[in-house]
DNA sequence: ACCTGAACACCGTTCAAGT
DNA sequence: ACCTGAACACCGTTCAAGT
């Protein structure tokens, strides 16, 4: 009834066949292009139907050759969350060097870590529940390079070495926390033709506020809310500079 | 080397034994002891190391046997999370019915939320990661009796339905995204006996901020960063409100 | 050098057979 | 009525063998 592989095992010649993957032509095997066909694989057909044969079959070989550039499966998930949050470097309206305030610089990541979330909806729930690089980082995020950026851009803004470390904390938790909601409401409507399997309607009838508010629940508000949950924590964080260094306006440039 | 297998298949014997699991003795099967047991089981071994079969031996039973209660693997996981969400209901400090207030009220909520996440790291991931039950309600947590309490009581506190969707939607998202990311940073040092496996410590020395930071970035500070954000997140709920109403008062309702 | 066949231990799940 | 044995299709992973 419930059964995992019917989605990716009904047509799966068809749906599998390295046709689907231009980019990905088979000219020799790579780190590099397995992770890419990873990615594309999860966004195609979700993150359970990844298989170490079928990602073979999706590169047009036969999945033990994998292992020849990838330790594991493990390490591929690893290096999957890797390649989709390391696009962030590569996003044009991110620049991580570029200082018009940090203020703006806080306002592009989150734009970006956001855009790429709902590029990915399959990959980003890998972001949060993977095991961290650096353990010892609170809260664990993947890329190394992306907390370092941010310190740099804090530190440089006059926060103190702490207030920079909780601003980190402050900002990461809420970005992961905030996207991987809205994430994993999106995946709903965008992932495989899940069957409706359950209905729950009937059982809803016990809940008469979760009835009669549905319309005010089921509205995707997520960009809207997301700005103003954005906008309440850099107010916080603006708290954290002495007052003189504060900036007038949220919004003001460099 | 990266074998996902090794905790659990080294003392397998010794560790899976029924003995360990002293209140599900095995007089007759059960969904709830079965659900129970689950709970138990990735509490002591991880989501990972949760097999039909494991489970069964857990269970002193030979893991088909789970199928006559329970429709498979996948519904399995969802009574899973339901069964820890629902703890909630049977914690006497969370008095879902109690009004000192609706920020009293929020506030034992999210305490009591927060108890369980730290009660069973392993499991809360699941919360977040699940496909939820009522698709429509965004973000999509898993106990509806749990969102039917909270829209009731902002609703009798004054709150419009749309308002009160509104805090709905901040509140859960704040609370499982700043969970999740608190359970996944304890579950590194909880979790089974993880191998050091990679040294990330070399590559570190290209992040000179982060080692620089670390001490401030790995002290243990998400109690307190916890109440702040809460406290900061009922600021902003109080704003929904017409100024007369906002002082929090003892009201009962009904 | 790079991929494959065959093999191993383990999955989830079904179902006829035992008790 | 409740559990088990045997079976099926599928996993991840290893490694000797092919090209």
């Amino acid at each position: 009834m419930n059964d995992p592989d019917t989605p990716a095992a009904r047509g799966d010649a068809a749906a599998i066949s390295p046709a689907d993957a231009p980019d990905t032509g088979h000219g020799g095997l790579d780190r590099r292009r397995i992770l890419d066909a990873a990615v594309r694989f999860i966004d195609e057909h979700g993150l359970r139907a990844l298989t170490m044969q079928r990602l073979g079959a999706y590169l047009g070989v036969e999945g033990m050759a994998l292992y020849r550039y990838v330790p594991g499966r493990e390490a591929l998930l690893d290096g999957v969350v890797e390649t989709v949050v390391d696009e962030l470097f590569g996003d044009p309206d991110v620049h991580l060097e570029a200082h018009a305030g940090w203020v703006d610089y806080l306002q592009r990541l989150a734009h970006g870590l956001r855009r790429i979330a709902l590029a990915h909806p399959e990959v980003f729930p890998l972001v949060a529940t993977r095991p961290p690089a650096a353990p010892w980082v609170r809260p664990p995020l993947r890329s190394l390079r992306w907390i370092e950026s941010l310190l740099d851009v804090m530190i440089e803004s006059g926060f103190s070495d702490e207030n920079a470390a909780a601003v980190y904390r402050a900002f990461s938790s809420f970005l992961l926390g905030y996207l991987l909601l809205e994430v994993s409401a999106r995946g709903v409507e965008t992932g495989p033709v899940e069957e409706p399997d359950v209905s729950p309607i009937e059982d809803l009838s016990r809940y008469p506020l979760l009835q009669r508010l549905e319309p005010h629940l089921s509205v995707d508000v997520a960009a809207q809310d997301f700005e103003e949950a954005l906008e309440a924590l850099l107010d916080r964080v603006a708290l954290l500079l002495p007052r003189r260094r504060r900036p007038a306006r949220l919004t003001e440039g460099k």
